[in-house]
Order: structure tokens, then sequence, then C-alpha cells
DNA sequence: CTCTTGACTGAGG
DNA sequence: GCCTCAGCCAAGA
């Protein structure tokens, strides 16, 4: 594909349906693969348009495996159901756990 | 053009 | 561990 094509909002839907099941990354971590890593703000924001499209944004967390996003879903905690559902264990709106569910792609796909 | 708004992050107290 | 502050950058008004 052409990526030079493709706005830095499509980038990141790119790299989110990249994110395999049952694992979740950050959004500095996205922002850092696509060479931004200043731009994690930008990749929340790129989520926000995400609506109705094939990105698993309940799989992009904060650094700190926080649900910072969870208020974008429908239902308040839609988004914890989705990822408990992939057997990540959640607790007060955190991931627990989390290093063994993170998934880095600067790292992973190298 | 300027200003505000964030689904963020790291450093400092 | 918690709270606060500053830097970051794209989009919309």
């Amino acid at each position: 594909m052409k990526p030079e094509t493709l706005n830095f909002f499509e980038r990141v839907y790119e790299v989110a349906r990249l994110i395999p099941y049952g694992r979740v990354t950050s959004y500095g971590a996205i922002a850092n693969y696509l060479g931004a890593k200043r731009s994690a703000r930008m990749v929340g924001y790129a989520m926000n348009g995400s609506s109705g499209k094939d990105v698993p944004a309940h799989r992009v967390v904060n650094r700190k495996g926080l649900l910072t996003g969870k208020h974008h879903f429908d239902g308040t905690n839609l988004m914890q159901q989705l990822l408990e559902s992939e057997g990540i264990t959640i607790e007060n709106n955190q991931i627990q756990n989390l290093e063994a569910v993170y998934w880095d792609p600067a790292k992973e796909l190298q």
C-alpha cells in the first residue's frame, strides 16, 4: 500500500487493526510506530472518528492500561466487556497484568 | 490567521 | 502512590 496517500488518521486505523486478539497497546506505542512519538493524543483523537469502522479501538488504552476512552463507546462498560471477552482481566477501569497482554507494534512488527 | 479542545505522556513535588 | 504542571500536535470554530 501507499502510506504517503494515507492520512495520519488512516495510519492509526491500520495499526489498530494489526492488534492481535487478546492483546492491547497504548496510544503512545502506536504514535511511536508511526514515527510521531509526541502525537499520542492524535492517536486518541483519531480513534474518536473510528466509529463505524473495523478498528478495534477497545484494544487501545493509555500507557497505564487505564480505559480512558470507555465513555466514547455506546455503553459505559462496553469497552471493558469487549476486553474481558478476549480474556483480559480488568478492574476499576484498569487492565490487570498489563505486561502479559501488552503489544508494542514497534517491537512486535519490527 | 489565532484560539480552544482533547480516547496522552513524562517529569517533579 | 497521588496530584499537578508543561509539552506535544492535529482538527475545528
